[in-house]
DNA sequence: ATAACATTTAGACAATTATCTAAATATTTC
DNA sequence: GAAATATTTAGATAATTGTCTAAATGTTAT
């Protein structure tokens, strides 16, 4: 997937505080929009940007869409910033 | 200073490049200019990003100015993600 | 002092991005 | 099947960003 999407997904804050909501489990998108003034249609972009990056994965459930974090992806960044820090992580 | 800046600096693929050269030891703007196409007032550019996210720091001597990393904000990038990973930041 | 060198700053431009409204798709309920 | 609900997609626009050239600043050497 590349980290370069995954580092640019991140950089903006809407999606940060996305991904902060998504500690506490998975909601929809619907849930997600209500915590911002955004429209719906914002919210789903970013949603977009965020599953593009694998930061998210999306599972459809009858007229929803459960949103819930992607660990691995994660990972990938942790990885990358510890490859500066010294704590050594895989590659 | 703020994980924003941070993040959104550590989203371009120069700046990145930038400091994975940092990465062996400090360089100066010019040394770390030869390595890309770009020209010398964009790699200025890029250089005054990091420094402002607080990735980087500088150090005039002489005619020339040395960067080096700044491993302090790299914690800081690391606590972000590891509040995600749960991993323990104060271990 | 003047020339040469190292780097930044200023101003301009094109590409990218975040956001909106309106329309489309998909699912459930009546 | 039509209406209601959940979400995305399309198209437009304004703001941001990466890059360039040209000019400015600061330093060293002649």
């Amino acid at each position: 997937m590349g980290i370069q999407k995954t580092l640019k997904a991140i950089g903006d804050p809407t999606r940060r505080e996305i991904l902060d909501l998504l500690k506490s489990g998975e909601k929809t998108a619907g849930e997600i929009g209500q915590n911002f003034e955004a429209t719906g249609a914002t919210i789903s972009h970013h949603l977009s940007v965020l599953k593009n990056a694998g930061l998210i994965l999306d599972e459809k459930k009858g007229k929803y869409i459960y949103y819930e974090l992607n660990m691995t992806v994660f990972e990938e960044i942790l990885s990358w910033v510890t490859a500066f820090t010294g704590g050594n992580k895989d590659e």
